[in-house]
RNA sequence: GCUGAGGUAGCCUAGCCCGGAAAGGCGCCAGCCUUGAAAGCUGGUGGCGGCGACGCCUCGGGAGUUCAAAUCUCCCCCUCAGCGCCA
């Protein structure tokens, strides 16, 4: 959330940056939270003053019993004054909470790098690396490749579970850790604290990290139970320190969540449907960070470094694009998207998504900066990225490393993590 | 799930039974003292509104009673302990 301090003082300046979001809702919004804060302060003046003399009567009646007998007439002016203050109270906290939510809803200042675009068509391609194979020749889709090694099972998944789950088997699953762990590895290499975090967070804490619109479309939630199954590990991550204050000496926190994550709501698929490129349930190593104001700019490319070097040390073509004004979410201030290359769908595919939230997740989750015994008013950053995402990971690699008879080269990288196996071939007997 | 105890400012705690300006300690900041530091002493140290004098609000959240609620009543949330269940 936005600094309501911001909106008052710098109003022009951040009506600006949300006009860049081409979104008239947004403009809509600020005004809402313009007035709204506006007349709250006018009727809060107003509110105080009847306060204050409730507060002198309440203090000579409880006197004046103390004496003797209470004066009638200042009893009555209390019992008066009480009813008066009750409408304009409730006006005032109507006001509040109207400014409140608008401002809860208004989507994170645009960083001035964000290239100004109306959607993903026109997000800027900033950097590239590796050759693409532009030959179709033949390649299955990963999930034909994925049934002919006998190694998933996507129709008994939807039978059991409904469509978007699945199941994998076999040496596909020791795959699958196998990228995790080299994901991790790699982090923990650079830094990161490896977090097993909770795979389920109450709503206080969710509304905290994520937009409304996501937590109705995307979020399963638990019946009967105040809990929602995490989206991405970000979430619990940015959850971890909600309420606290982060000292200075201990920035920047850099984490690695490792999780499943469940989204409900996976939209259209395009090509090679079938598979575990959108699905409702993926592993996900993640990058996690907290830091102070003045260092998130270099470690969002810090981030990005790192996830570029996952897909490097995979040897998986890619490119980096900053995504543009008009197709950023709601929280990040600015946003990498690596898209890496997909030989069969011959496309570009997102794999990564690399966040800088500058304080508006922080603001929301009620953590600031200081040192113990001397809290500060200023709110650190955070900023999140995928390093693997074993759904999407998984699936270009399955495109990329196919072999023409049906079997699978493992990437070099991960050949340690599989006791130095090299290929996964089709079971001896066709299944 | 049951029973009990709790949630008070950055932290720890008192106040609650019996309603009437949130006491104290730690930490932090400043001053005094000191060659410097520590100790000691003095003062300050929540949020919001107001240009300001100043005022209002704040005791997990909400509703109620009352002239007045940290305190009384009701509902809800969370934490801890014991018991139960359990990988």
């Amino acid at each position: 959330m936005i600094d309501i301090e911001l909106v008052r003082s710098q109003g022009e300046t951040v009506e600006a940056n949300l006009r860049r979001r081409q979104d008239p809702e947004v403009l809509r919004l600020f005004e809402e939270v313009r007035d709204a804060d506006r007349e709250w302060r006018s009727v809060r003046g107003d509110a105080d003053a009847i306060r204050k003399r409730r507060n002198e009567l309440s203090r000579q009646i409880g006197e004046a019993r103390r004496a003797g007998a209470p004066p009638a007439d200042l009893d009555a002016e209390a019992k008066e004054i009480s009813s008066r203050l009750e409408s304009l109270a409730g006006r005032e906290a109507e006001l509040l909470r109207a400014r409140d939510a608008a401002l809860r809803r208004l989507p994170n200042l645009l960083a001035e790098s964000v290239p100004f675009g109306k959607d993903d068509a026109e997000n800027v391609t900033v950097a590239s690396w590796g050759t693409p194979d532009r030959t179709v020749g033949g390649r299955r889709s990963h999930a034909d490749l994925l049934e002919g090694l006998g190694m998933a099972e996507f129709d008994r998944g939807r039978r059991a579970a409904g469509a978007g789950f699945y199941y994998l088997t076999g040496p596909i699953v020791l795959l699958d850790l196998a990228l995790q762990r080299f994901a991790l590895d790699l982090l923990v290499e650079r830094g990161f604290t490896p977090v097993a975090p909770p795979y389920m967070l109450r709503r206080e804490p969710y509304e905290g990290v994520t937009d409304l619109a996501d937590f109705e479309n995307v979020m399963y939630r638990i019946a009967d139970e105040d809990l929602y199954l995490i989206a991405t590990s970000e979430h619990p991550l940015a959850a971890l320190r909600m309420g606290e204050i982060l000292d200075d000496a201990e920035l920047p926190i850099r984490l690695a969540g490792v999780s499943p994550c469940f989204r409900k709501e996976i939209g259209g698929h395009g090509v090679d449907q079938k598979g575990v490129f959108r699905v409702h349930q993926f592993q996900k190593v993640e990058q996690f960070v907290f830091c102070r104001p003045d260092e998130s700019e270099a470690i969002h490319e810090e981030l990005r470094a790192n996830a570029e070097e996952v897909f490097r040390r995979l040897e998986v073509p890619y490119r980096v694009v900053n995504v543009c004004t008009g197709d950023l979410g709601t929280i990040a201030a600015k946003k990498y998207d690596i898209e890496a290359w997909f030989p069969r769908q011959q496309a570009y595919r997102e794999v990564v998504s690399c966040s800088n939230c500058t304080d508006y997740q922080a603001r929301r989750l009620g953590i600031r900066m200081g040192k113990a015994g001397k809290p500060g008013k200023s709110v650190p950053h955070t900023l999140n990225s995928t390093a693997i995402a074993t759904s999407r990971g998984l699936a270009v690699i399955l495109e990329q490393y196919q072999r023409p008879d049906g079997g699978l080269d493992v990437p070099r990288v991960l050949r340690p993590y599989l006791g130095g196996r090299a290929t996964i071939e089709r079971p001896p007997r066709g299944g």
